[in-house]
DNA sequence: ACATTCGGGACACCCCGTTCCT
DNA sequence: AGGAACGGGGTGTCCCGAATGT
């Protein structure tokens, strides 16, 4: 378990050491002991507290950058709308579902009142930055005449629900890991979101609730 | 802090347990202590461990319980198909959108690493037995010509995405409570459902992954 | 363990909660519980608690009976000095020295701290109470020249601690029951107190101590 | 309550813990909680921990040091014997009957039963000692002439009963203190002795007993 | 920087004396 | 008589952050 001492005798103790918090915390949770972050770093407890002020600041640290790799790029211009999507898509599976993403989310919900301020920026630059970049995208293609027109956001959360959603939750309260998520079932969502944004579709008439 | 000691002394401590500890594990997680927990029942400590062999059953117990409580019913028949879809979905959104059923989804995932067995029973009796009955009553409706034909599993685990998806995610991570669903966005939602479901929809054309 | 109810429905419960606690304290200590009393005496503890305030007078109410049990009297008229005292030596350590004996200095002794007023009663009204009978029966034998002028009490407390001292401490920390003492035993130590006080034998010069 | 934490914040926190367990044993016996005594050596509960695998070992260590203290030598060479025989009786009634003396003497009685094997041990290396070292030289007395022949281990029991006999019992069951032993008690004791043990006396008869 | 320890606090589980209830 | 409840306390364990000695 105790990692070899790495090559480079102080190889930057302070990567060592944030890599280690993430596999310890994204594996037990916010509960690990710093003994066991320390240990797995491979450094003595004390330089743990030489790094940072403590077990909390070492969490956001590590919620902070972890939340940063996820974000996940719309880039490829000039192909298809269909294979654009496509691509987007599969690569925010690929993040979203993966274990480590998976253990993400959870170890972030978990300490949610332990940490609001912190669930907060993770709030803001994952997921909803998520929504509003891909809003932006969406917002340009219906302004394309590429899909129906409707309220950005709420497609881009529609999408981003279809996603992640059903698939998320299994994964997350699977105790034995998932195989990953299939290249086709990826493929038969962004057509369902297509199918219900295709520039012709009747939109629903408006709803009119009773109360 | 301490719950009045009811006006029944007897009331049946074990529910007063229970009572207690579903609110306490919803607010605090697993680590609250069970001092806290047979606290705000009123009891002694000792009441609680007559009457569960420890913390960790009376969690058990917990999320089985919330897991049962949280199911939503597809009832009401000879509606027409959007309404009745429409009722399901405000109910489900109601539950699983309620704090009650955001801290509870929080807590469970919270301890799937300690708790694999547990995780594997919420993940059966909750979300996936949602998806079934959901999919059963798609597929009857496709039958019937009211949906386009489609895997209804597929079909129900969409619909279900769409309904909790982002929502869930802003809430578990909001620290401060969110004012509950509106009623418009709700239907919204069942209306792309149903955009992408209406019968004459074309279906998307067969993907080629290229592996 | 539990005795059989015993034949007399409610045979006076009081006698045998007492019989039972004196078993049971005598074997554990003071820190039985009071539920293995009770279950000894084959009563509820509800009972126990009609016939006693509490586990503390019920103990005190057992140390009074067992002192009172232990004392040793100096009969038999016109027999010689040597027969007399022999035959009240081996009745003292018989009681003295036997199992029940043992047990009961023991679990007095351990509850002095806790006990203070009881300890001072059992001194007073037993190993006191010894000596003085004693002392008052060898003052009567010097009297009658059958002994060597001394302070009768403190001859008396030499016999005594000849005859319970080292064979006391010995039982008291033996883990395993020791054999009876032997009569041969007794007869020796009685001997050499009549040895050091023989009528004619020369006091020992007084002595000059510095200080 | 808590002893001033020492001068020197190292000073070997075993024997800090040491002297705090014996102290605090004393007192209250093995009931007292590890709380306490961590508190009395100004220690932490898991410092305590570190030392000792329990409170059984501690309490094991501490009786075992407290025994190897109390034992008396026969020193002094070339000095009359009565002059030899009153300075060992000076010295075993101030260690056996000092407050710390009794008290440890009924630690370890009340325990018998949970530590027989520490009892056992105790007597070996207690009394037992005592009687084994004070026969030798009482044996040596004998074949000098100095003392009539006897049996050595006897002769042995009989000298040390007289010395704590009756005093020791008095003590254990003392609530308030007791001023120390008088210098002329324990020469009226020492004489006593060698009038019984004097070269000239007449060994008593042999007993035939009866049975 | 490492290794070890400490101090302080918390926790799960357990036992006990006493009271209440049926 | 049986059993549950209560309140108090105890043990052994763990952990965090700081302080040691090198």
């Amino acid at each position: 378990m105790p990692q070899p001492p790495a090559d480079d005798p102080h190889a930057d103790c302070r990567s060592r050491l944030m890599q280690a918090a993430a596999a310890a915390f994204l594996e037990e949770g916010y509960r690990v002991s710093v003994d066991r972050i320390a240990a797995r770093a491979g450094v003595a407890k004390q330089t743990l507290y030489n790094h940072f002020p403590g077990k909390a600041e070492l969490f956001c640290e590590v919620v902070r950058q972890g939340t940063a790799s996820i974000l996940v790029t719309l880039d490829g211009d000039g192909e298809p709308l269909r294979e654009r999507l496509l691509r987007f898509a599969l690569a925010y599976r690929e993040k979203v579902l993966s274990p480590e993403g998976i253990a993400f989310y959870r170890a972030v919900a978990a300490e949610v009142p332990r940490f609001p301020e912190l669930a907060e920026v993770f709030l803001a630059t994952g997921p909803l930055k998520s929504i509003e970049r891909l809003a932006a995208f969406l917002a340009r293609a219906m302004e394309a005449g590429a899909l129906r027109r409707d309220e950005p956001v709420f497609a881009a959360e529609a999408l981003l629900s279809l996603l992640a959603g059903a698939e998320r939750t299994r994964r997350l309260f699977a105790a034995t890991p998932i195989p990953p998520p299939e290249h086709e079932a990826t493929a038969r969502l962004v057509d369902l979101f297509l199918l219900a944004y295709a520039p012709d579709a009747v939109p629903a008439p408006p709803v009119r609730q009773p109360q």
